[in-house]
DNA sequence: ATTAGCACTCTCATTATTAGAGTGCTAAGG
DNA sequence: CCTTAGCACTCTAATAATGAGAGTGCTAAT
């Protein structure tokens, strides 16, 4: 495919192109990639090889008289390339370090789930100066185990939930007086022995229904109990954790406010994103996302490299980077990759 | 003093030009005042006028030809005046209205005071167009009243606390695993005995003492207790409510990046946006602070509009909009103090 | 005290000009 | 047949020149 049709030198003359514009975003001329990169032949040579690189849809022009950058297919084909050659494990010494560190400090503050994952995020994006989003797990991904109804002051409720997975959530909630703790006892009991080993979701879907189906048959407290039950479990805060949105203002590629806008806009718009990266929790390790690739308009613009985190086997969440096409694609996905393999181990414990 | 100095048809021309400059960021002319708001007198008046109020440096001008625009200390003057003529309440009809509607909102939420306060600061942003702020209640406002201490699974240890204002907090920590849920519970009982109707932070520093005093005579799992009692204290999360940095982008102050850059930096530095406005929180009614009167360098070019929200007479925490010094100040001093009003009334019941 | 009139100043948009960078093409050389 | 030197050509971005427009400050008259 793709790989075939490009000669060796190409490709070289094409990643030579890619990486002198991440290195700084400027058109990179024919005599510059002689110079910086040598491939033992003249510029001339390298026009003819650069020519045929915009034919095929790698490179572009600003206008006519300046130099080459890539389009988002040239960095997709650089990017395949990083994958494909494992270049990627190239930084290995660094990396190993990194996540054993990195692995260490998750230990100490895994039993609070927010601050590991704002943690995670804030790494991510210091480390990389993009974006750095992360997806917790969502209601559909968490498998329940036990829960305890907690009455407390007046009207007021602690929930605790435990899933298989080792999360701990806990919320205060309001319930109607004349709920005992007798009651709420009862239906902890209830939905333990009844919903244990199943995932979050389908039980609040089988809440619903039941609720609906018998009605009428079931008396008053039944009802509001089950209603109780749905409320305690409507732990999908639809959250989303970012970081870095500040710092990425520095980088030339938002230096018109548009750019910045469009960022602010898709990140803002959670709904969206989140279903974005959610489709990524099932694959297999770093996926990159590049420019036009992108399904979302306000990301068109930009690029994305994304990782699942696990428990074991099964897909919990995604860990994600945001920046420009102009990314420092290497750095990004090795990073992205290492935090995902940090949080997935601290969370096989 | 100030207000002195000027005579009724000075401070009408300067009214003007800073209701005409709020309005849109152009500077205004004298023609123009006189065209848009008729004061009885010719152009050249005006300009007369105009020449006095930039000496007592009320206003400026970017260039020599061209219209004036208010200064921050124009600006105050204008502030002052609507404060003094209570002007502010003029829109109360809107007001009253809004207040009812929003208190409403909140009582429905309050049992869940993270979404209490990202709900206000949300309404805040958006009603106004500028950036919401909110201080939650700090550790040294916040009066202890009742804790529990729930073991729960392995060695993890819910934490309960109930406080007078009725905020509940709670959050899971990890203990010791000799430390079992009778030590728990007497821990609990001995917090509650000792402490309760103290201050958080006071009790924080109780405890910190206590542990190095008698660290010799206790005997260990006392130690453990106390260890245990501080973790459980420290709910300081050093967090505040933000909302609306995306839409502000779209004012025409924002629209070089160097502002936005400020502004998300002023904002990201969470500890001094703290401090700062925490000072306001003894504050009787809405405060204004305007651009260079502002003791943080990067909101220099900002205005502060703040009110603190109270729990009966005690000041719990501040609610703040940040924006241009083009500010619309009425309406933000009036979103300000109703949405203050509204979270106080909640807290009451 | 106010105002009409006018000269003056400064900005901003428009246009012209030029240096520089980089290309594409052609023709010569291995 | 691939490579390369040479050169004409193109386009940008920076700089300067020009002029219209807006608004002022000052003066002299009311």
């Amino acid at each position: 495919m793709v790989f075939d049709m490009l000669d060796d030198r190409s490709k070289q003359v094409l990643c030579a192109v890619v990486q002198s514009y991440i290195n700084s975003p400027e058109p990179v001329g024919s005599r510059f990639v002689t110079k910086k990169y040598p491939l033992g032949c003249s510029p001339a040579t390298i026009r003819n090889i650069m020519a045929d690189l915009e034919e095929f849809g790698f490179l572009s022009q600003p206008h006519t008289s300046a130099g080459r950058v890539p389009t988002d297919r040239g960095y997709r084909f650089f990017v395949d390339t990083l994958l494909n050659t494992e270049k990627t494990h190239e930084g290995d010494e660094i990396s190993k370090e990194f996540v054993r560190q990195f692995t260490r400090k998750l230990e100490g503050i895994k039993n609070d789930l927010n601050v590991m994952f704002s943690e995670a995020t804030n790494t991510l994006s210091v480390m990389s100066s993009y974006v750095g989003v992360l997806i917790p797990p969502q209601p559909e991904k968490i498998t329940f185990k036990k829960i305890d109804l907690i009455r407390y002051k007046g009207s007021n409720v602690v929930v605790i939930l435990l899933t298989d997975e080792g999360i701990i959530k806990n919320r205060v909630m309001r319930v109607d007086p004349l709920v005992t703790q007798e009651d709420l006892s009862r239906i902890a009991d209830y939905l333990n022995s009844e919903f244990s080993g199943l995932i979050l979701d389908d039980i609040r879907g089988m809440l619903v229904k039941r609720m609906k189906d018998e009605k009428v048959l079931w008396d008053k407290l039944i009802s509001k109990a089950i209603k109780v039950c749905e409320q305690a479990l409507s732990f999908s805060e639809d959250e989303i954790f970012v970081s870095g949105l500040y710092d990425v203002m520095d980088l030339p590629d938002f230096s018109n406010i548009a750019r910045i806008k469009e960022l602010s806009r898709a990140i803002k718009d959670k709904h969206t994103i989140l279903k974005l990266l959610d489709e990524f929790s099932d694959a297999e390790g770093v996926q990159v996302v590049i420019g036009d690739e992108n399904p979302v308009e306000d990301l068109r613009n930009l690029s994305i490299v994304t990782a699942p985190y696990k428990e074991g086997n099964r897909p919990m969440g995604v860990i994600a980077l945001i920046g420009p096409t102009r990314m420092d694609y290497l750095k990004a996905i090795s990073m992205v990759g290492a935090v995902a393999k940090c949080v997935s181990r601290t969370f096989r414990d």
